[in-house]
DNA sequence: AGACTTTTATATGTCTGACAATTGATTTTG
DNA sequence: CAAAATCAATTGTCAGACATATAAAAGTCT
């Protein structure tokens, strides 16, 4: 954790960094209400402008709001999971997609960590996650759904996977891995044979979740990695031949 | 994944979006150029401060850079893994610090996900990681270190663990998970006993993981975060009854 | 007195116009 | 031809102004 350090140009970088050190520091509380636009600028000795600038930065990453009017301001945010859930599925779709990530990778670490909640998953699961999970298999054996919603709903399956086991951070650090993963899944094209084998891999983990049984899950969430990453293999091949 | 949409108002934060969307669906690549500020301002007929405005935004979240001079500009960002790790661990440490995690819950997200390792890095560990973990439990033997010494120590320990998985999007999703945790870590007082019976479990992950036995690292994580989650509660008990 | 309306103060949101600083490209000069 | 001076384009910063939203205060009517 080292980026309280700006390169030395930049005013609006150093006031944006010198607020966010506050908060972290927690000098500055939540619902905190910052000096006003004119006041920062007082304190810093720069333009309103510049101030603004800081302040938008720090309202990009979500810990600061503002309101407008009398009582009006910036306010030291309440940082909620879904707030973080969008920074960390923008952030990790662009790692992924600027960092020529192989599908290979991205699937090994996203199978991975699913496989961290299996254990929880199967103890803790409600009723309400497995009929998530089974709604989503019968959406995804309907004939005629395109590839890209079946890849929605195997998003959606997992994320009941993963929100089965009750853990809110675990659930935060996965949307990313998860969510991520699914622009690079959209280049599959999905035959009926290889839905079907999908399907019967997720029915296996349902099954294994809904016995509380996590080493049958783990085993058939080991076979839907191997099976998926074939599948890229054989896409990202055909188009190597092309 | 809907960060797209945004309130009516906020001219900055509107056409934030449409850069940063363009961005992610590919319209601009990496290093491409993209208009000056005089132009953005004409193209989407608002002033230049306030083009500024939403430009600070995209690069506070690391998704463009600027350069001044004549050939300068904002060019699209390649997203390294360091800015993610950054803009992770910034996420991650507020996210606990206001939602009232509790230590269990992220003990537990942490180890879990922790876990999700050992298998790849009891196959794939370099004797490098071998030797950071060994370094970093000598260290936290020596007596007369402080808490947050050992604590940061801890975190090497980890990161060496996370990074014997030799996959960077594991890596990186952890990076979050485990660093994020060290303000709650803090938090405890750590004896010479304690100290002892946690290095001693840091040796068995070493050991197992240079036998490549990766259930016995599984094993040993799961004793030290029993053991953890069990040392933070004594720290909370002893403030309650304060 | 109490409820409704108007005013007012304060804050952010936006615009205009200007100048400073930086930096690559161009031109000039030795 | 090479080094130095100049130029031009662009971001960084500033000052001042007006627009707009909003809650509190003041005023007004019943």
């Amino acid at each position: 954790m080292k980026n309280s350090t700006t390169p030395p140009s930049d005013l609006s970088a150093q006031i944006a960094g010198s607020i966010r050190d506050a908060i972290i520091a927690g000098d500055l509380i939540v619902d905190a209400r910052l000096p006003s636009e004119a006041e920062l600028a007082e304190q810093f000795k720069v333009s309103r402008p510049t101030v603004r600038e800081a302040l938008k930065r720090l309202a990009a990453q979500a810990l600061i709001r503002t309101q407008r009017g009398a009582t009006g301001g910036a306010f030291v945010n309440h940082l909620t999971y879904p707030d973080a859930y969008d920074q960390q599925i923008t952030t990790s779709t662009l790692l992924l997609s600027m960092n020529e990530v192989s599908i290979a990778t991205a699937c090994e670490a996203r199978f991975a960590l699913e496989r961290a909640c299996t254990r929880l998953s199967a103890e803790r699961r409600s009723a309400d996650h497995l009929a998530t999970m089974r709604a989503e298999m019968h959406r995804q054996s309907q004939p005629g759904l395109s590839d890209e919603a079946f890849c929605a709903s195997d998003v959606a399956f997992h994320r009941a996977l993963v929100d089965g086991a009750h853990n809110p951070v675990m659930s935060y650090q996965l949307a990313g891995a998860v969510e991520a993963m699914q622009p690079l899944m959209n280049m599959i094209t999905f035959t009926a044979r290889s839905r079907e084998r999908i399907v019967t891999l997720h029915g296996q983990i349902a099954d294994a979740l809904e016995a509380q049984n996590a080493s049958d899950a783990d085993e058939a969430l080991l076979a839907l990695e191997t099976y998926t990453i074939s599948l890229a293999k054989d896409v990202l091949d055909a188009r190597a031949r092309r």
